[in-house]
DNA sequence: ATTGTAATAGAACAGTGTTCTATAGGGGGT
DNA sequence: ACCCCCTATAGAACACTGTTCTATTACAAT
């Protein structure tokens, strides 16, 4: 759009190129997810990706970085009732997915070509899943939960809750009310790992 | 290996191409998934991929349909107690995706660029489904599952299954013991939504 | 032995990530 | 106001990708 050969603002590149990297997920999934589309759609010289970033698998990882620190904050809140937070750890977890289609997409649906997270990166998602598992320790504390290892009702409800919206993503629900069956799987997994 | 200007048997080539797209989809992952080496590996000129298959995305479908193919069977045993089936099924569908990781892939794990099954994969993949919900069903009339409708609670479970199954592949486990956390998580499930 | 099918090798094309080059825009110092 | 230096830029180049097209020829059926 903007006139070529004038120059984006060093300090302006690395927000646009994050931007417009999460746009062309959004809109045309992993396949137009290119060094020059991205690139063009940032306004921005395909060479600035690789001076910024480290090429595309250093914007990867940005999404992958921020994605997980978001998703940590989210599953993070805590009321002072465990019973009721851990229910809406498992809310927060698919509303992120369905809003931060693309942050998910590089965090969970897809192995972009020769991309591996840093092991920084992967400390974040050990993060974001210790947040659950914090939740699993203090409804534990209440007499919930008690049949194992707040880390494998963690990993338990992590999997239920990725399920669900990773089918859901990939356009395989066949429930009728999929909002209503997601509360009953949460509330079913529950009752069921309750004793 | 085999020198080359020797030619393949037409009837040997689909099979050989087949083979050698999953080995190298177990070996070097969708990265290395390309024309080139699975024509090298299969010992097969590239062109035979366009004769014998629409393309890459070609061996991609039948590696799909195969790959559904093969699960509705697997999750479709009965041996007249729905309560033992409905589990056999869950258990079934772990040990399909472990042992299988190269049609898992391909079937929920990775978006294949440009690869979207046609009509006839899609109702393969449905087949699959609908063993799950027949398992339901058969609880149903025991008297089992009754606070949704039978469609619903399948979804449920796949959603379970293959959530644990695909953090699994991703290697992001953190339970100490997979195997019973697996078993765990089913029949908590079970429990949860047996009213 | 001859014929016809089809598997082969290989070039060619546009597109990919990536590296390197030379150019020149524009902010910060004088 | 000027100048200088940092760095964003354009563009070529590389090896690779999927795909199409070509001409050759191995090999089975006749």
């Amino acid at each position: 759009m903007t006139a070529r050969h004038l120059r984006t603002p060093s300090d302006k590149i690395a927000p646009d190129v994050l931007c417009a990297a999460l746009e062309i997920l959004d809109e045309l999934g992993p396949d137009g997810f290119t060094v020059r589309a991205i690139a063009e759609r940032a306004d921005v010289a395909p060479m600035a990706i690789y001076n910024h970033f480290d090429g595309k698998n250093g914007v990867l990882e940005a999404i992958w970085a921020d994605g997980f620190d978001q998703l940590r904050t989210e599953l993070g809140v805590t009321t002072g009732d465990a019973e009721v937070d851990v229910m809406a750890a498992g809310m927060a977890y698919r509303s992120f997915a369905l809003e931060h289609r693309a942050h998910y997409t590089v965090m969970f649906m897809h192995r972009f070509v020769g991309f591996e997270p840093s092991v920084d990166a992967a400390h974040l998602a050990a993060g974001a899943f210790q947040e659950l598992v914090n939740h699993i320790e203090r409804c534990q504390v209440l007499g919930l939960f008690q049949s194992d290892k707040a880390t494998n009702v963690a990993q338990m409800m992590w999997a239920t809750c990725h399920g669900y919206v990773s089918l859901e993503i990939l356009n395989i629900n066949f429930s009728d009310k999929p909002d209503e069956t997601y509360i009953h799987l949460l509330s079913g997994l529950r009752n069921g790992l309750a004793t």
